[in-house]
DNA sequence: TTATATGCAAACGCTTTGCATCACG
DNA sequence: CGTGATGCAAAGCGTTTGCATATAA
């Protein structure tokens, strides 16, 4: 992944696109699965870059503000971050092996909420959906 | 909703059914909805009762574990938990105007799940679904 | 040039832990 | 009684904020 479509997705919204944000992007396209705000940090201080704390929770902010980037729940707790395409309904599947993640389109959920609204009388508003798993490499791998 | 859920599954666990642990099942089963641990920590301390703050989160891991609490993990981040009948796979949708949680039972999702893993080669092991609304009462009431 | 973004350090809020004391069974 | 549970206070994290400085446009 590249971190063009993160630093894109700045200057389009006419966000000022600065040097520790073009930095930040760089470290998220270098992850190739899903990562914490702290993995982000760490990343930048092992590298000797001089990207404040406050600046990648501000850059991460942003580009979830953007779309570009989603936030998630691991099972643990832990808040994660995604990288994602925007517009577009989606959810993920994370892999618990490598970390590694993918998107996958509305399958019959939609259908589904229409059904639970009729059947108890909510009306339900949105949703949150994570899938946890394994991705094909690490089903055929075995490693854990 | 009462404590007695809670109390009984202490004690059919074979845990020790302390004075906090059962305090800590009323400040429980007196909410109506989904709750933080801080919300009950506040109760406990509005209230006079002499809990302390690592006691209450001890006695809602302990409750989790024991499966008649669930931890959810709300939109704005927070970590909440709700308490559900054990034993049974289901989810929650929560309103969002006074907290209030209902159960919902798998209505598709398994099937909409063996979809995705045939589409995209992925083993899906587990899921968690959130949804987000409004309850009957407050979809009339109007208010926020 | 000037509003915006940064860096730092301190503040914050939630959650966990160490340890001496207490009380359930 | 003896082990497991409690309370307290302190430590530990992740995250946010205030403010003076730097910088993109």
């Amino acid at each position: 992944m590249t971190a063009q479509p993160l630093t894109d997705a700045i200057e389009h919204a006419g966000y000022r696109l600065t040097e520790p944000r073009r930095v930040v992007a760089e470290l998220v396209a270098a992850r190739s699965g899903h990562f914490t705000a702290n993995d982000l940090i760490e990343d930048a201080h092992a590298r000797d870059l001089g990207i404040g704390r406050a600046t990648v929770f501000r850059a991460l902010d942003l580009f979830t503000e953007l779309e570009v980037l989603e936030r998630i729940d691991l099972p643990s707790g832990d808040h994660a971050y995604v990288p994602c395409l925007p517009q577009h309904h989606h959810h993920h599947v994370v892999c618990e092996a490598c970390g590694r993640v993918t998107e996958v389109e509305d399958f019959g959920l939609g259908a589904a909420i229409d059904e639970i609204q009729r059947r108890t009388g909510w009306k339900v508003e949105t949703h949150r959906l994570e899938l946890f798993g394994r991705c094909p490499e690490c089903q055929t791998a075995g490693d854990d």
